[in-house]
DNA sequence: TAGGGTCGTGCAAACGGTTGCACAAGAGGG
DNA sequence: CCCTCTTGTGCAACCGTTTGCACGACCCTA
């Protein structure tokens, strides 16, 4: 622990006793100035280095928060880790964290783990637990919850309770199918992932969206495993189906690998089929081709969690939940209808395929934002915005 | 912190002294079955949560393991980070982790929260902190330090020192090469990122290595700015020149920017120029065309510096360096040279592209294991090889 | 039956800070 | 000149465990 000087060493070496040396390193303004300086000349002197485990012991908190994320492999998760760690750490808190791995026993082990350490705070990214249970064994810590737009298609209904952190999908996909409209698509398909809340949530926007439109033809519907992109033949049933003009799917992880196993086939992106993503994540513009995909603020996301999180131990009361605007990224792999283009894979060898296209930049700005960034129910444009549910 | 009951309350549950408590709930051999049961009962009974601050602050102990992590939007890093929680977990350690950032500074501050939180061993992956700043700043903690190979081609000097875990880098690039002159390629460039030793050190090897396989003609020399493989003309001057056959890139991060960078110009991969990665990132398998590369075990890399740290903690001596073994896996970036395939980049648009080619299955299982896994120096086939250095 | 071991348990002292409260000294007001 | 405030500091208790040591009970053996 602290090297060997202790806080009695420092307040003997400036000549004062132990409670002023306390009190004068963290800016009791009862101290005096003169004091204050001699007491930290000290410190700094003889390297104090305060020990943790008696300043937590006596004052009940350890300005530490638990963050339980599902799966550090995953940049997405990595990404918002990584934004709750520099917020927390730009308050002076330290994060201490564990892997949950969409496993509810080991998210239950991690909070107990958390509770016993003191974390001031708690919070848990994409988690499989009730949201009941999890706060009730945060318990005595505030919880916040990160994850997914879990907000039912019923506006009015099932309000967001406090201190939960969501990205607004629900603009995200009709951002996606807008642009899919205005850019000549009709006969759209959605490829599900597992049974996730938030991908029922997806799926029922767009169904949603198109109505919108006036689009007669319904959404098409395919479904690939649970989080068994990579497995083979996971994707094969999709693959093999008659497929519509585009695709959206659950999310990159799974366009990407969907991305690979059409082009196992021969069927080719986006000639035959238009794919649109989620997420954005890093690989997603330079997959070839490149991803139209929905641009998610991980690092906000993590920042906004550990923020609230903090005000919520400073002030006692739960930030309401926030809800982060997204945006669209238009590319590669939903260029304009403009032809007889789509074509059956049949013909696949004899076209040029996508590769061989002139080299195009990131139609990113090239084509400007089509699908408006327009927040759905009381999402606000700014970067963080609080939705009173 | 714990709920509301103390250590004191279970005793008196229990009809116990808090001592025999105490000895009760850790197992020790001196309280008889009878009493640890009762005790353990009372726990149970009373949900009694330990409060971690009390019991480090006189055991003098945290079982608590610090970590620095460069970067966790990196899935390479983000996966070393979880295999050393769940190492760390497994044998009852909890983590607290900071981003370094490459930032000495916060690489720094980092270090100082941890002492002061007390942790019992700190691990540095990836750091920018000359060793010995590090392990004088982790004192009395041991140190692990988790990075590249950093080995100096000289063999016998600068012997690795002592808590010491990297892949064996040497013999990855060493598999590369044999690989690429096994599969017809003679003419190859080394494409460098940043001024890293580990990047010298995978340049040296394979200048070496094809030395070794009696090659006249010299590696060619690239070089992409230090993590700037996104900035637009990062990797413009690369891609612009006469390329060799075949393409080393440091790692599969700048191969894959390469990918799309030589995609821009019409320079199709593997046609007019192969490309092999390093590190195995999960998009590399996917990737158009499937990128060959070297598979590093990051989870592994984890574990072992979590093992090694306990195990120093427990016993007091640092375990000896470690190298983990990598493997090549070949995939479609390298195919065998056949024909008069190499032309250069002006016909782009004339021959049929990757995308276009019949599909194939990952090379990897196809082709067998073309660079037969020998590791160079000390290194041995196991899971963990430990080299006395 | 006394003496020497075990065995199981309890006493009380740490561990190293923070903090409620008392108090001394100096300032200002009546 | 006395009294009341304000300001700055110190005293000592306390946070909830772990742990060195002492001790009583019991079992053997001599």
């Amino acid at each position: 622990m602290g090297g060997r000087t202790r806080l009695i060493d420092v307040a003997t070496h400036a000549g004062v006793s132990q409670a002023t040396a306390s009190r004068a390193l963290v800016d009791d303004p009862r101290i005096s100035a003169r004091t204050r300086a001699a007491v930290k000349a000290a410190a700094a002197e003889l390297q104090y280095i305060p020990n943790a485990a008696a300043r937590n012991l006596r004052s009940r908190r350890t300005r530490t928060l638990g963050l339980v994320i599902v799966d550090l492999s995953d940049p997405f998760h990595g990404m918002v880790a990584q934004g709750f760690e520099m917020a927390a750490g730009e308050a002076g808190y330290t994060v201490i964290f564990a892997s949950g791995l969409s496993d509810p026993v080991r998210e239950r082990r991690a909070l107990k783990v958390f509770v016993e350490h003191g974390t001031d705070g708690i919070a848990l990214v994409s988690s499989v637990l009730d949201p009941r249970e999890a706060r009730s064994r945060a318990e005595p810590d505030p919880l916040v919850l990160v994850q997914p737009d879990h907000r039912t298609l019923m506006p009015g209904r099932d309000p967001l309770p406090d201190g939960v952190v969501q990205t607004d999908d629900v603009g995200g996909v009709e951002q996606i199918v807008d642009h899919l409209i205005e850019r000549g698509y009709r006969d759209i398909g959605y490829v599900g992932a597992g049974v996730l809340p938030s991908n029922a949530v997806r799926r029922e926007t767009a169904v949603r969206r198109l109505r919108h439109h006036g689009v007669r033809r319904p959404l098409r519907r395919f479904q690939a495993g649970i989080e068994g992109y990579r497995s083979p033949g996971a994707l094969a049933a999709i693959v093999q189906q008659s497929l519509p003009e585009a695709l959206i799917c659950y999310d990159d992880k799974l366009a990407l690998a969907l991305l690979d196993a059409l082009r196992g086939l021969g069927v080719r992106v986006p000639d035959h089929v238009a794919i649109v993503g989620f997420d954005d994540v890093p690989f997603a513009s330079i997959a070839n081709p490149r991803l139209t995909t929905v641009t998610t603020p991980t690092h906000e996301m993590g920042r906004v969690a550990a923020r609230g999180l903090i005000q919520a131990i400073q002030t006692g009361t739960m930030p309401p939940a926030t809800l982060l605007p997204v945006r669209l990224a238009p590319r590669e792999s939903t260029p304009p209808v403009t032809s007889a283009d789509r074509r059956p894979p049949a013909r696949a060898t004899t076209t040029p395929s996508t590769s061989t296209t002139s080299p195009r930049p990131d139609s990113d700005s090239a084509t400007g934002r089509t699908g408006r960034p327009r927040g759905s129910a009381g999402a606000a444009l700014s970067t963080t915005a609080m939705v009173h549910a």
